[in-house]
DNA sequence: CTGACTGCAAATAGTTTGCATGACG
DNA sequence: CGTCATGCAAACTATTTGCAGTCAG
């Protein structure tokens, strides 16, 4: 089951934002596409509703979408621009600190059993994975506690 | 082990690339930075070798990199803009076909044994994991093998 | 009514291309 | 020496922002 365009309008209601016709077809727009549409996709074909809309209200739009979780942000290559030297090891994967940007490789990930299964069940030919696990590392972790640490008591103190 | 400056460089030889002094600072710095740099930032980094290396150059020469595969490129959110509608399922992955798009979701990904291994060898906090899978769809996995069993026939023919 | 929303135009950021000059092999 | 590489400027593309008019609640 997948958020329709009631439950939608009800979370954009809920949080205190408009429900106006432009944001009307552009939920319609991205319900009714089963692909990942990119913004001048998702503009595209709402011109074909109403030829008035600007690309600027898709922008702003698919950023309250996403903010409440309404949407999802999709990794499709290409864009996302960072790079690190490769490890000659045929295949690798990345474990993310989101605060320092450390970057840790792991080559094993053990996924061949979820991956026959999907073929089973999807039929799909399965060329490859991208898998990155994201948090924080042992340096950073301690120095969010901290600075939580001194919250608190900035809270007691006052 | 990760590649070195001389396999890197022997690399491009290789390939018929010239090995130039900016190539060479470039290199070293992706090298000797263990983040994932994006390229303004190895622009900058660069700059403080050589105060007379393009931005321009930086662009050109990961190209290079990456299209023989010594460099990798990282996803780490932003940037690659592609929404689709998020079922309310708290998690999810998606399975791509790299050809038409189609997009399917699937729930279970079992990797808490990995994140477990992880945050045993690492010590780092793990917030949250990326896991996408990419492939044909049955469809057109069909018609590429279609085509190339036309292509075959055109090559015999001819 | 009033604050949030919209469209336009302009600003900004990121990336690519054309071209004359320079240098690796 | 020829070919590929470089740096500059300009062109593009993608995204964000400022603003005045408009509209949902």
């Amino acid at each position: 089951m997948v958020f329709t365009e009631k439950r939608i309008e009800q979370a954009l209601h809920k949080h205190g934002y408009k429900v106006t016709p432009q944001r009307r077809v552009i939920i319609d727009v991205i319900i009714d596409s089963h692909e990942h549409l990119t913004p001048a996709a998702i503009h595209k074909r709402v011109l074909r509703e109403n030829s008035s809309i600007g690309l600027v209200t898709i922008y702003r739009t698919i950023e309250i979408l996403a903010e409440l979780g309404l949407i999802c942000e999709m990794h499709t290559g290409g864009g996302c621009r960072s790079y690190l030297v490769r490890r000659p090891s045929e295949h690798h994967h990345h474990l993310i600190c989101s605060d320092c940007g450390k970057v840790v490789d792991f080559t094993d990930c053990d996924l061949k059993g979820l991956e026959r299964r999907l073929v089973k069940e999807t039929s799909f030919k399965i060329n490859g994975h991208l898998l990155e696990f994201s948090g924080q590392c042992r340096q950073c972790n301690r120095a969010a506690a901290n600075k939580n640490k001194d919250k608190l008591r900035e809270r007691v103190e006052v």
